[in-house]
DNA sequence: CGACATATTGAGGCCTTTCAATGCTGGTGG
DNA sequence: CCACCAGCATTGAAAGGCCTCAATATGTCG
């Protein structure tokens, strides 16, 4: 259970500040980076911009994403309250990122990170696991991308959002749109839609307020996911 | 064209020696492996076996795959000559590895290089790049089985090999079975047989020799592929 | 040369998408 | 305070792309 929860959730394994598990108190007062308040929508940075800052949301939902030329639309990741985003390429933004809701971000100098591993060995390592632990992260998603269908996708990306939220396994925040949802998991919106209408229909999941849902059989809902992986 | 060649292929960063660009003699050095010469099919590191060597392909193809609980399969990467594989987790391996063809790699002790981290600042530098680029070159994949058809999955493929490829741009080797692209590309084997068919009658491509294929028209090839991301 | 694995091709079906209409919700201004 | 509006969610019907099942070719290795 706790090995799983940390495969689906890379960036929650470096809770704030960013480098508070490299071993080295030092390190971790080295990083008291800038806290940033966001509207709804606003965009923190554009693809192709070039990489100066590591970000941690505080509060809120970020999105990172990217748009094809033809309109496509992909969404690489959501990052939670205590989750770290920016680590999307080595020079250059290779997606962009948004807030989903109301957000705060703390942004951390890359350059002072780099600085660091470079002095601190524990640092170094620290960041090496954590950048592995992101790349586990996205070759789960390839598997699950390439051989699951719309309902076993639906049911996992539930199943992590709860392992991800700070309410617990059965209850989670579904902040973002079905558009969202849908370019995360490669499907449409209607595809979602119709999706979540079937696990409330047959009992999985119930809305709450504020696009809260209720997972009402967990063990079901793994069991549409797939069963562990991805 | 040669940054377009970087991101899709993050291992070949990193010919022989692995550290050869860690901009330290010395470093290089430190990692003369031992070589393994392996037969077709040969299993080369079990999933969920512990994380003990990296390997680096010499000659050959390497495949690393997934098997899922109901017989699915996924295959994460194929690694070619000059190529880089064994980095699929942080503690155990979360994929097998085998060989396609009869190959020759060399395998590199993980906690040698690690303890090469701690010591040498550049090493470490250059180490974070690469599983950089390898998070890179995994974030594409995603958008290439999320958001783009069976006819730009494949031809993304074939110039993705021929890129990384020693023949050139305009030739390559397909050295693994239908059924291996299939996986790798989150298709069947049957739509793998036919898309290439379709790229043979329209003369994008033609075969060779040896499981070769030429590049008839790379441009065609490239605009089939979805314009330069994947 | 023969046996087996792999590749190709065809026909039919299923899942997801596409297109379209309706309902809901939250924010805004009268 | 309530009505309106715009965006989002839901649902339906039809189409399409890829998959499944099946048969036939090709090639590879003993």
């Amino acid at each position: 259970m706790q090995t799983a929860m940390v495969t689906r959730n890379p960036a929650q394994a470096f809770p704030f500040p960013v480098f508070a598990k490299a071993g080295s108190a030092l390190v971790a007062e080295r990083f008291l980076g800038r806290p940033l308040r966001l509207a709804r929508g606003a965009e923190i940075y554009a693809e192709g911009s070039p990489i100066e800052t590591l970000f941690e949301v505080v509060s809120g939902t970020v999105r990172t994403r990217r748009l094809l030329p033809d309109g496509r639309r992909c969404i690489a990741s959501f990052a939670l309250p205590g989750e770290v985003f920016g680590l999307d390429g080595t020079g250059r933004h290779r997606f962009s990122a948004e807030a989903v809701t109301e957000a705060v971000v703390i942004a951390f100098a890359r350059k002072d990170i780099e600085d660091c591993i470079g002095r601190e060995p524990r640092a170094a390592h620290s960041w090496q696991a954590f950048t592995l632990r992101h790349l586990e992260a996205a070759q789960d998603r390839c598997i699950l991308l390439g051989r699951r269908s719309a309902a076993e996708r639906v049911a996992s990306f539930l199943a992590d959002l709860a392992d991800r939220g700070q309410h617990g396994p059965h209850l989670l925040d579904l902040p973002m749109s079905r558009y969202d949802i849908a370019d995360y998991l490669g499907l449409t919106a209607e595809t979602v839609s119709r999706t979540l209408s079937a696990l409330r229909r047959r009992r999985l999941i119930a809305d709450g307020a504020n696009h809260q849902i209720h997972i009402l059989d967990r063990d079901a809902l793994d069991e549409q996911a797939g069963e562990g992986d991805a």
